[in-house]
DNA sequence: CCCCTTCGATCGATCGATCGATCGGGCCCC
DNA sequence: GGGGCCCGATCGATCGATCGATCGAAGGGG
């Protein structure tokens, strides 16, 4: 593993734990194991460094999703295997993921621009299969958008509790999430 | 309104808006329209101030939650009317939730252990609620633990989107929570 | 009615500590 | 001996918190 890695893991860890503002620059060189000056000679500011876990965590996010939307012709099939992927991001990357949902705040002008629409790129994927499922009949909700909030606030939740440690597999976990999901939005049983 | 209510408003809105750690005793101050020396007139430390905000909070949803629990015998009624105040809550106060939510990190030691308890204390609630209503054969749910999780997720995140201007109303949004929870738990039709 | 005491409220100035970030120079391997 | 890699020392700024001092209103004894 290169020492950027080493850097970015350290910086996933502390800035999850203890939030962006929450974290100093002494805190994340002990957790690398460098001094704070060799720190800067392997990322740029602090905020890059966010703004880089967030654009590379949205990014999988998004490629995934469009994988799924792209090969998944089955409307209901589609928001299942969404779901999962979602779930399975969540799970086993929790750090990473609650960054991203948790620390937007913390960056102010074009990143933040940047991310949010990434974000909101990745959000209109769940937004249209949603919309193609009521269309298609086999999804019944009374407003896409708010189901659509509802159902990624409690999918990203997976990551505020989740431990892969616990006694719940990965496997149950998503198949209780795909099952939930289609409760929630109305799916004929 | 008393002085430090205003001082309680600001720290709320501004704890909201940037975080604990993202929130300096001078924007406080400001925010309050006093001078950061006589802030310190009207609270303890900022950690204070964010443990008032949270054990408020948390007290208030308590005292709701046990009243419905104690005096909605319906299983499936009880649950849904737990869905429609806590979302409610979270529409009406968004702030004060989402600090609740979103800076239990910032707390160490015992002030953290309060907390957490009053947390866990109100999530037993829910716990029942759901362990009552399977129980009943009124509720389907692989897991309780996992639907309990997923189903506060879901309700918790209103606080992060909702708006009271935008072109949804209260009410229509409990109603539609509630729908969405008894999909989710599987609730007969 | 006036003076004197008391007290809550307020603030400018400042504390030591830590913040994010930078610099010059040393080390080591090719 | 030149170039990546590394760090001690230090920068100005800001952090949370405290200090002594001042203000005006309230209260009571003469």
């Amino acid at each position: 593993m290169t020492t950027e890695e080493r850097v970015r893991e350290a910086a996933v860890r502390l800035f999850a734990e203890r939030g962006f503002h929450g974290t100093g620059i002494r805190d994340l060189a002990q957790a690398a194991g460098l001094s704070s000056a060799t720190l800067y000679h392997y990322m740029g500011t602090k905020e890059d460094l966010l703004v880089g876990i967030m654009r590379t965590s949205l990014t999988e996010l998004i490629t995934a999703a469009e994988a799924i939307a792209g090969s998944t012709p089955d409307e209901t099939d589609r928001l299942v295997s969404l779901v999962e992927m979602h779930v399975r991001a969540h799970a086993g990357k929790p750090r990473e993921t609650a960054v991203v949902d948790g620390e937007m705040r913390a960056l102010t002008g074009e990143r933040r621009a940047e991310v949010v629409a990434l974000r909101d790129r990745y959000e209109q994927i769940w937004q249209d299969a949603i919309a193609d499922g009521v269309n298609a009949g086999k999804l019944h909700v009374a407003e896409p958008s708010v189901a659509r909030l509802a159902l990624l606030e409690m999918c990203s939740g997976v990551s505020r509790w989740y431990s892969p440690d616990g006694p719940l597999g990965l496997r149950d976990l998503t198949i209780q999430y795909g099952a939930m999901a289609l409760g929630m939005l109305g799916a004929a049983r």
